[in-house]
DNA sequence: CTCCCTTTTTGACATATGTCAAATGATGTT
DNA sequence: AACATCATTTGACATATGTCAAAAAGGGAG
């Protein structure tokens, strides 16, 4: 728990009985390696804080997965649409590792926003930053080709090359897994 | 305004004291086709209500520019990056019709926010929305083919295909405005 | 209407990427 | 060590898309 209040004292710091109403609304959860977080088609109704592992967010199209997004530590994690639009998930959300987790339910969060404006205002922060990040994988996506994705990740994201498997990158970055190889042998 | 407050309210409502001060904290600004919002380099200040007209984001990207966003009536402008980072943003933003926008700078929205929580929470509110247009934009674009993503477009924002240029619209979905008109003329 | 300029389309060709199949490499189990 | 299983790489080829140049189409000013 220690990690996720300090990683939040980053960005909006809270008052004391704002953290405690916080702490007191978390759960531990743990995932085993390949263990499922939530599949397609349940509303997403917690979101969680990544103190351990890693998971992948994928979609299946035309019976292959894409995986479209990955999480380290220190990260929140949940199906964000589903989440916010309490309508079902499209995606899986899987643990690559095993993970150690602090989650609170949709009803709670907003019961604390109704309760705390510090809580509310660390929200609107982190859903902005959310946004920048979003906003700049994808523009360092767009009009580019696989080389250039590829050493966009590995400029930026080098954990991820080095924790997650090749097959989920390949789909992360829009391209299949043979021409991701390709590139990689070529230096 | 009356658009503006109309919009709002389906979202978040605010009682009459958050109305009166957002309103007073609000200019109206006119943009003529052509006329930039903001260019790159610049930390953008403002953000803006769309009246009326459209606008379009866009980068240099090897001497080309790269359109990387639309918005049409009803939504909000600005370089989000920039505006919420404080940093110098990367894009040129431009009117594609004239406009009419209300805006409101940064500083005068931190004001709000402290003032009003039924502000914070509006804020809140709207940039979750974004985020999940954002998400819903990547989705559609990613590991899709460029006869996909035009058809996407045509389905989910025929009004931009009715609105902006060609030209425009190739580098928006990633493709060049070549592969753009042999996709339009095999029906 | 005609001219000029901009936008869009078309053609020919080069390159990037996808697809399918097979080979190689890695990992864990007995 | 030998095997089974899964992950990654390689090869051959098909297809999609980019590039460059030119032609055609569209729109505004006189």
């Amino acid at each position: 728990m220690q990690s996720l209040l300090h990683h939040i004292s980053q960005y909006s710091p809270l008052d004391a009985p704002s953290i405690e109403a916080l702490r007191t609304s978390l759960q531990k959860k743990h995932l085993a390696k390949g263990d499922f977080l939530t599949t397609e088609g349940k509303i997403c109704d917690h979101v969680y804080f990544l103190e351990k592992g890693c998971l992948r967010g994928y979609y299946n199209l035309d019976g292959k997965e894409v995986s479209y997004w990955f999480a380290l530590e220190n990260n929140f994690v949940t199906s964000f649409y589903s989440f916010i639009s309490r309508h079902p998930c499209v995606e899986n959300i899987q643990a690559v590792e095993d993970c150690v987790m602090w989650g609170i339910s949709h009803k709670q969060l907003q019961s604390l926003y109704d309760k705390s404006p510090g809580i509310e205002r660390l929200g609107r922060v982190m859903i902005e930053r959310y946004y920048m990040m979003l906003e700049e994988r994808f523009a360092r996506n767009h009009f580019k080709e696989a080389r250039e994705r590829y050493d966009n990740l590995m400029t930026h994201s080098p954990e991820i090359l080095q924790r997650i498997p090749l097959r989920y990158i390949a789909s992360y970055l829009g391209i299949t897994q043979e021409t991701l190889s390709r590139i990689r042998s070529k230096g």
